[in-house]
DNA sequence: AATGCATGCGCAG
DNA sequence: TGCGCCTGCATTA
């Protein structure tokens, strides 16, 4: 369930929950990662950090290789619980415990030891993220306002912007009436800007309420006069996952499409080229 | 029981 | 552009 916003509340809570300073056991049920696991075992968590999807755990081994690179792809998942911590099911990757709390890893594209080096390495080759208080949007519209390829397509580019997925794309294109298939070249300056001041306060609304909402208080059901429904995903959207019901603004039918192996959802009235 | 699907991404061609 | 990979859950038979 990852867009970036979800990252960053598992590095919140990876701290929250381990970042005290004392030691954690460290394992790998599932083996995969066993040989890290060992190295990590008894040592402090003493940093976590996201740059868009990408998660980072440092630990205090006096290891050259202290980062825990995390990335969650499409099925990853991490579940927290209270101590005593289950027997593990044999897919958890990594385990975290302490005296009061426990993590699983699960189903990750990416869980890997890697130094300091080959981290700043993912940074340099992410585009800058709303998240992120170092990020600077301009150098995503410099590549965008270059680009004859879709708005669409160049939001779920992590190299130009970091965190947005498959919900935020559509939600913040349905915010701005931009139409999916507008190419990059086509968003004015101002435009740009309200995107992504508009995808920082999403983002970190998301962040604090672990779900994503895009409905502005005035379209919320409850204003509108229509029955309260949240999508399966959780939160209460404009069009994600929406297709073939009435758009909530003009009421005409919400569409659908593949772009690069992905759904695509927009309202042809409200979204304009 | 089998199938399909998902908020992702890297790779081959 | 299509395919494979990681897993769990809902839907279908």
């Amino acid at each position: 369930m990852p867009e970036g916003h979800t990252i960053h509340r598992l590095a919140e809570d990876y701290l929250a929950r381990f970042g005290d300073g004392t030691a954690i056991r460290v394992t790998s049920p599932q083996g995969k990662f066993a040989d890290a696991a060992a190295l990590l075992d008894g040592t402090p968590l003493t940093a976590a950090e996201a740059h868009g999807k990408h998660l980072f755990l440092h630990f205090g081994a006096p290891d050259a290789e202290d980062w825990v690179h995390i990335h969650l792809g499409l099925f990853g998942k991490v579940g927290f619980g209270s101590t005593p911590a289950p027997p593990p099911t044999d897919t958890v990757r990594l385990r975290l415990r302490n005296d009061t709390s426990y993590v699983d890893l699960r189903g990750p594209t990416t869980c890997a030891l890697i130094t300091d080096a080959e981290k700043q390495a993912v940074h340099a080759r992410l585009g800058p993220d709303p998240l992120r208080p170092d990020a600077d949007p301009a150098l995503a519209y410099a590549r965008i306002s270059r680009s004859r390829t879709t708005i669409a397509a160049l939001l779920m580019d992590q190299r130009i912007i970091a965190g947005v997925g498959n919900v935020y794309r559509a939600e913040v294109l349905f915010r701005h009436g931009i139409d999916p298939y507008r190419a990059g070249r086509d968003i004015g300056a101002a435009e740009w800007d309200a995107i992504w001041a508009d995808l920082v306060v999403l983002m970190r609304e998301g962040v604090r309420t672990n779900r994503i909402d895009t409905v502005r208080p005035e379209h919320t059901p409850q204003a509108m006069g229509r029955p309260p429904r949240v999508d399966d995903h959780g939160g209460e959207v404009y069009v994600y996952r929406r297709a073939h019901l009435p758009c909530h603004l003009c009421g005409g039918e919400i569409r659908t499409a593949d772009l690069a192996a992905r759904n695509l959802f927009w309202c042809p009235t409200c979204q304009h080229r």
